[in-house]
DNA sequence: AAGAGGCCCTGATAGC
DNA sequence: TGCTATCAGGGCCTCT
């Protein structure tokens, strides 16, 4: 589901409802997601606080006290609900639990607080936490991504010195995390549209001037992205239930078939598969 | 060593 | 109605 837009919005509803918030109990339901979750994981966060809710690429970071964090990924099906509790503190109250804001299946980590609870549901299971103890080790656990599109380490020196002695296609270097990290298979079709750039164009071949158009591109989608509240496609929506409304802006998405909607291109925008993945844009204008 | 491709998993939808 | 096939926002691993 989620690209770094989605993750934003989740992050930003959850630093809104946790912060500073003591977590008072932790109920595992299926402690089998994409990495098995460790056996202190309970004992980890029960009693602690919430510092804040911070976020790197597409992972989201709950900051405890002394240094220590719970990073979550939300894979591709991951949501997070707030659930609120109408009958106080009534912890294993049923009706708390049989919520109707929950999925009916795969709601497979609670995270209870006094008053409400953070449940985890993700049906494919490609999500995960995990918990680590140092700022050193958070940053190791991230030091093989990329620079975020918003980092003034994402220039066009770093970008021509990346691309030195490869010949991918532009579509999939764009979602490789190593290079820039945030990026995913929505956006990146979006992103090359607005840079008028073919997906198939081998990255070897690009010059400065794209390179440049591309680092913009990169910005001013997913922070548009991020104000209109990231893209509902299927159902992603933040942790209070809104949907987001990015996917009416989309310009190639899941257009396949449709006309190009560059003004004075008479483009139909195609669908193919490139680096295993659905990649939408104009043949016409996208050179 | 870069790049292509497969795999983890469930559910929604399309096609017969 | 009910079966099977295909596809889905990610990331990691293996093979060539």
């Amino acid at each position: 589901m989620p690209e770094l837009p989605e993750v934003e919005i989740v992050r930003q509803s959850l630093d809104k409802n946790i912060k500073q918030k003591k977590v008072k109990k932790v109920i595992i339901r299926n402690k089998n997601l994409r990495f098995k979750l460790p056996t202190h994981f309970k004992n980890f966060l029960e009693n602690k606080k919430i510092t804040r809710v911070t976020r790197f690429s597409k992972y989201i970071i709950l900051n405890l006290p002394k240094n220590e964090f719970c990073i979550i990924h939300l894979g591709m099906s991951g949501t997070l609900h707030l659930i609120k509790d109408k009958n106080k503190n009534n912890l294993t109250n049923l009706s708390f639990y049989n919520s109707p804001l929950l999925p009916k299946n795969h709601n497979h980590i609670e995270i209870i607080f006094n008053k409400f609870k953070v449940v985890y549901n993700d049906p494919r299971r490609f999500g995960f936490f995990q918990l680590i103890k140092t700022i050193k080790n958070l940053n190791k656990r991230f030091s093989h991504l990329g620079p975020e599109p918003f980092d003034k380490k994402f220039n066009v020196k770093y970008f021509k010195n990346f691309i030195k002695n490869k010949k991918k296609k532009v579509k999939d270097l764009l979602i490789d995390q190593k290079f820039v990290s945030g990026i995913g298979n929505i956006y990146v079709s979006e992103i090359l549209f607005l840079s008028k750039i073919n997906p198939y164009k081998k990255v070897n071949l690009l010059n400065k001037k794209e390179c440049n158009i591309i680092i913009e591109n990169s910005k001013t989608i997913l922070l548009k992205a991020i104000k209109k509240g990231g893209s509902s496609i299927r159902d992603f929506k933040n942790t209070e239930g809104s949907k987001g409304n990015f996917q009416d802006s989309f310009k190639v998405y899941q257009r396949n078939g449709l006309n190009c909607k560059r003004i004075g291109c008479k483009g139909i925008i195609t669908k193919k598969v490139i680096a295993n993945r659905s990649t939408f844009f104009c043949n016409t204008c996208q050179n």
